[in-house]
DNA sequence: TGACAGATAGACAGACCTGTCTGTATAAAT
DNA sequence: ATTTATACAGACAGGTCTGTCTATCTGTCA
């Protein structure tokens, strides 16, 4: 089956969003690239802002589904898993996760930084991405045994934000090992 | 005295930059409310470029001329000392740290995700902001009696790019207390 | 065959962008 | 008083941006 026109466009864009940045990737650039009408990409989406919307969404579903099977096929043991979180990260930092993507930092914080305005939709979408990634492990962290799962869980999203944010900035990926070692001091044993 | 034309342009650049973001900033609105003419924006700066590396340069010194002082002023002692780090990142991500400049994440995180490129000057000087802070936290690390000074120091700035991100991102400034409760675990009571 | 849906290319408007240029005003130094 | 440096306002070129429009082409279904 071939991808819709509406697919091709959406990769096409989250492709160009992510490595080159929203602001600086104009429309031109994804329809020339995607080989769609400009009128095509119109019909399907009211603004470029929608198109970013979507793009972001589909950002979500393929970052959350690579990162909850990475960490499921790493181990059945919930500690194990969680810290197999950090090792799926490394992956990323260095280009093996996400085929013609590389690594280009968070594209949630990216987008968040470009809209900062807390109340623009693109940024709001931004905050709901992290937090399903943080309902994700909350439940693994009271699997793990943890006092206080919730805060466990908080504590590990934001051990997976400052790895993101070094290895982006810094250029350092081993950022994920650093992370990972505050992680195994927080996870019961 | 008053401030040089280059000082003034280069404070309401930062402004612009920070709260609006760098693409999305155009050099007539910075000139605008500089109320400077063109002109004399290009005899300083060769280019919108060179205004942004100035801009940065002046938030480097400014940021971190403002997070030690904090630290330094909060406890003699090292681990009070680099605990500090998270309360003063609190009453950054409330909006009480840069007068007239709120809290819009880190200037160099933002401006690293807008010119991806590692090779990029502009992305060069946001990693060489971050790798200061890790020089300034090391000596402190070691005195606060640190196995591996250099790793904690890697450690604790991990944190803090973790406690920014989520701020900014998910609009959550309590993010600097969960950052805290990480850190006093880790450095040597 | 004919009708129709959907996509195409490409022109266009109107706004905004960076960087250059001219000509004028101001103020300090000689 | 004249020179010199500095800054001003604002036009301008050449390019890019988003979003709208027209006119043409292609393939499917009846």
């Amino acid at each position: 089956m071939v991808q819709s026109r509406r697919d091709e466009l959406v990769d096409t864009a989250l492709r160009l969003f992510y490595t080159r940045g929203f602001n600086a990737t104009g429309i031109d650039k994804i329809l020339a690239e995607a080989g769609v009408a400009k009128m095509t990409l119109y019909k399907h989406f009211r603004s470029k802002e929608e198109l970013i919307l979507a793009a972001l969404n589909r950002r979500d579903e393929q970052f959350r589904n690579w990162l909850m099977s990475e960490m499921e096929k790493a181990s059945p043991h919930p500690r194990e898993r969680l810290l197999a979180m950090f090792d799926a990260l490394e992956e990323w930092f260095n280009g093996r996760a996400f085929k013609g993507l590389g690594f280009n930092g968070c594209a949630f914080i990216n987008a968040a930084s470009e809209f900062g305005d807390h109340q623009h939709p693109i940024h709001r979408t931004a905050a709901e991405h992290k937090q399903r990634i943080v309902d994700y492990l909350e439940p693994l962290c009271r699997q793990a045994g943890a006092e206080d799962p919730a805060a466990l869980a908080e504590q590990l999203a934001l051990l997976k934000e400052g790895a993101i944010a070094t290895a982006q900035v810094r250029g350092m990926p081993a950022a994920s090992r650093t992370a990972k070692a505050i992680a195994e001091t927080l996870i019961p044993a």
